[in-house]
Order: structure tokens, then sequence, then C-alpha cells
RNA sequence: GGAGAAAUGGCAGAGUGGUCGAAUGCACUGGUCUUGAAAACCAGCGAGGGUCACACCUCCGGGGGUUCGAAUCCCUCUUUCUCCGCCA
């Protein structure tokens, strides 16, 4: 969320800014977070002023009955009495006005960067590279689904049998290869310098609210109610969390680290036709990279991290697109993001692979995540994260490009992670 | 799951109702000394709100309570440790 000093000092280029989203009430809301916080800041400062007097006067009564002064004492307590009624209406008073800001804060989305296109839907997003070629595939070529159960390497029936539907089960060479790429994208992040991490898969509301998950998408993680968990819907959700309520040292950026985990998402309200087979499930494994950066580092680190992701993708040998997205597909939390696609030729369409982001200071600002700067004061670092990358579609998408009449051929890259070279 | 103990500043560790935001040591930062380093000595050294800056307020695991006054007493939750049980 937005720091309120940040809304008071900019409002009206926040309001701008905003616009780029459609967030049109924006206006509205931000006059009644600075309105609100008056009246928070007037309520605090009342009652510390009631304070210091009780506190003044409750020092005095010590001394007095050190003194042995008792009935003096008891004439004080009167007044602190009186006090002390006023100290408990104005704090109570106070924690209302501060849920209002909250609440209010909680509405507002991160303001986007300048970067960001404006745009209703994903139909807007920019496209800023293209790479790779598309392959030409023989006739009869089927769409991953399809090789799924031809080569008997991923059971999406069985799956409903163990779960429900979006579970499936891979087996065999589907296994491995899957297996393959998660250490393969592991070994390409700590390569690059990402510290490799292994998290828990549940979390608890403070760290859903921490990355900005809760309250707002609620609805989209599984919930285990008797102990108030919820499955990590991505790992940056536990790995940036890592770091909730830590003051850091300058010398402590950059900090980097990747992790493996599965993801769970509910996926409500998306079944159809286009979420065949591997498109779009409600577990899918994902390995992740998450940076913590100094503020003024972060949109170096952020195209570092694009450019880090398109040397995968490119060993990989996937045809591929980068796009920018627009306002109207740029999500809450985030301030410019970059999603790659790829090319899964048997079904004609590009597919979201990766999504790279900076935060800036919205999580960091929910985290507590802080640093001292070179004049000694606390500030919120920006806290960005991407997918390195998500299994499921990168796996659709090989196991369509590289289809040949005699089988499913393995990426060079690979094969001394699988052990086999085509899948058959 | 049962029984007991504990949770204090970056770490260790005092403090059991009244000038305690908190002794002391270590670590850290600056300085003196030194050719340099170490050692020694001097000084500084938690966070948040608030202020131009002070003042002032809050925070001793989280929440609630008792009291004029709570790190200190009570309730509750969480976590850690020890013993027992169970177990990959």
């Amino acid at each position: 969320m937005l720091q309120v000093a940040t809304i008071r000092e900019n409002k009206i280029k926040i309001i701008e800014q905003l616009a780029v989203r459609n967030f049109t009430d924006a206006e509205n809301i931000i006059n009644q977070v600075i309105e609100k916080d008056t009246s928070r800041r007037t309520t605090q400062t009342q009652l510390d002023d009631a304070l210091s007097e009780s506190n003044k006067l409750s020092k005095e009564i010590g001394k007095l009955f050190q003194a042995g002064e008792v009935q003096k004492a008891n004439l004080i307590k009167e007044k602190t009495s009186q006090l002390k009624e006023l100290t408990k209406t104005l704090t109570e008073e106070l924690s209302v006005f501060e849920n209002e800001v909250t609440d209010l804060l909680y509405q507002i989305p991160n303001i986007p960067n300048e970067l960001v296109p404006a745009g209703n839907s994903e139909e807007d997003n920019e496209t800023i590279f293209e790479g790779g070629t598309i392959p030409k595939l023989h006739n009869g070529a089927l769409p991953h689904w399809e090789l799924a159960k031809k080569y008997d390497i991923i059971d999406f029936e069985l799956g409903n049998k163990i779960t429900g539907a979006g579970f499936p089960v891979y087996k065999g060479k589907g296994a491995k290869l899957q297996r393959a790429l998660i250490a393969y994208f592991l070994d390409k992040n700590s390569d690059a310098g990402y510290q490799e991490v292994q998290v828990p898969h549940l979390i608890n509301e403070a760290s859903g609210i921490g990355t900005g998950q809760l309250p707002d998408k609620e609805g989209q993680m599984y919930h285990i109610g008797i102990d108030n968990l919820y499955l990590i819907p991505t790992a940056e959700v536990p790995v940036t969390n890592l770091y909730r309520n830590v003051l850091l040292k300058e010398s402590d950026f950059p900090i980097l680290h990747t992790a493996y985990t599965p993801c769970f998402r509910r996926e409500a309200g998306s079944y159809g036709a286009h979420v065949r087979g591997l498109n779009r499930l409600h577990q899918f494994d994902k390995v992740e990279i998450v940076r913590i950066e100094h503020p003024d580092k972060s949109y170096n680190s952020l195209n570092g991290m694009v450019n880090h992701v398109k040397k995968i993708i490119v060993e990989l040998g996937l045809p591929y697109r980068i796009l920018r997205l627009c306002g109207g597909d740029l999500g809450f939390t985030s301030a410019l993001t970059y999603d790659f696609e790829v090319f899964s030729t048997a079904q004609n369409r590009w597919l979201e692979i990766s999504s790279i982001s900076n935060f800036e200071s919205f999580q960091a600002n929910r985290l507590k995540l802080r640093f001292k700067n070179k004049d000694g004061k606390s500030e919120l670092a920006h806290t960005l994260n991407g997918s390195s990358l998500a299994l499921p579609r990168v796996l659709a998408t090989l196991l369509e490009n590289f289809q040949t009449k005699n089988g499913i051929k393995i990426p060079d890259v690979l094969v001394k992670y699988t052990g086999f070279d085509i899948i058959d």
C-alpha cells in the first residue's frame, strides 16, 4: 500500500497516474485518506498531551507516597481518574481513524510507472520484443493434451479421482521432464546469483497481507480453516515475507532468492475451452526469483531480471515475445510488469510463462521492510519478483513445438537433466 | 498429545509495582594513540509517531486486564526449551 506521506505530498500526480489504470475513484478515496489522516493526527496529539499530563501526575503521586503525604497524593489521584477517562475515549477514537485510513489505503492500487501504457485489457499491452522462430509442424501435429495421452506422460483424468479438475498427474518421462526443467531453472538462477531457498507452502494471514494477496484476493487462495492458513498461490508470498519486519543495512543490497514451489490457485470462475490441458491449473509448479533492492536500483534490476529470463527461454529454443502490461492489465500491487509469452504452435496462441514486476515500496510498506539510508533514516526498500519459469505452459509449448513424427525432441540443454533426448 | 520452564535492544544478559527506554558485556560507528594494524582509552549506538528543530507520546513476544503508575501482577494467544508419548 501507499504511504500517507507520499499521498499527501504528491496528490495531484498520483491521481493522474492512477488514471492510467482506469482507477477512477482515486480522487475521492485519496481525499478521504488525507481527511481521515488529519483527524487521526489531531486525535493522536490530543492523546499524547493527555498521556503526558497523566504521566507527570503519576510520577508526582509516586513521590508523594514515598514522602508519606498520602492525603495530597489522593487529591491528585482524582485528577488522573478524569484523565484516564479522556485517554480511553481518545484511544478508541484513534483506533477508529487508524482503521479507516488503513481500509482506504487497501483500496488504492500501486502507482503505475511512467512507462506503463494506458489501456483497458490485455489487447492494449505493448509488445516490446519478439524473438525465436515459430516452427513449422508436420501434418497431423497435436495439441499438448493429445500428445500427453499419446505418449502417456500426463493424465488429466486420473487427477480428477484424487482431487478434481485442474490437478493433473505427470507420469514417466512427463514427470522426469518436469523435474528436469525445475532443476535446470534453479541452476540457471543460482548461477546468476540468486540464492536458493526452500520455503513453507502454507502461509498465515500476516504473510498474505504482506505481499498483497489479502485482503483483496482472498477468494483466489485455498484456505485451511481449521488452522487459518492458506496454500501459497506463488512462492513470492513466503519468499518475500522472509523479509517482513526487517531493517536492512544498505550493504545488504541486493538480496536475490530463487525458490521452487508448487502453486495453488482456486481460479474461481475461469473454466472453459481455453483452459484445456495445462493452460490453467489449480496446482502447478513454478520456479520464482525474488529481489529486495535499494530504490535507486530497482528498475535496473527489473531489466536485469527480464534479460535473465530471456536467456533461459532462448536456450530452450522457444519463440517468445515480451510485453509491457498496460494500466488495465497491471496487477494491483505492481508499478511495472513485463510478461513473457511463448508461442504454442499447435494451439496457435501465445501463452504467458513469466511475469516480472517491480512493486517499488508498495509491498515493503505492508511488510515493514526497510533499510537505513545514508542519512541514518529508515526508508522502505523495493521488492521485485518474477517467474523463471512457470512449468505447465513451458511444458505444453515444448511438447507441441518439438513434436516430430517420431516423438518429442528434448532441447539440448535439458538432456543432461532428463537423461533422454526424445519422448516416444 | 501430556507435564514443566521461558520470551527484554544486533547478540548475551540484569532488572519482580514508581524518575526504566531499560544496568553490564560483546558487536558496531566515530575519535585519540600508532609508520600501519591490534590493544588501550574517550564518545556514540533500538524502533515508530510527532516537530523546521525541540518538546512530547508509544513500544521489554502478540492481544486484553488490574493500578494514579506495569518490563515487573492477572488472563489469553503464539513461539522456544526440557521431560514423556507418538512418528517420516
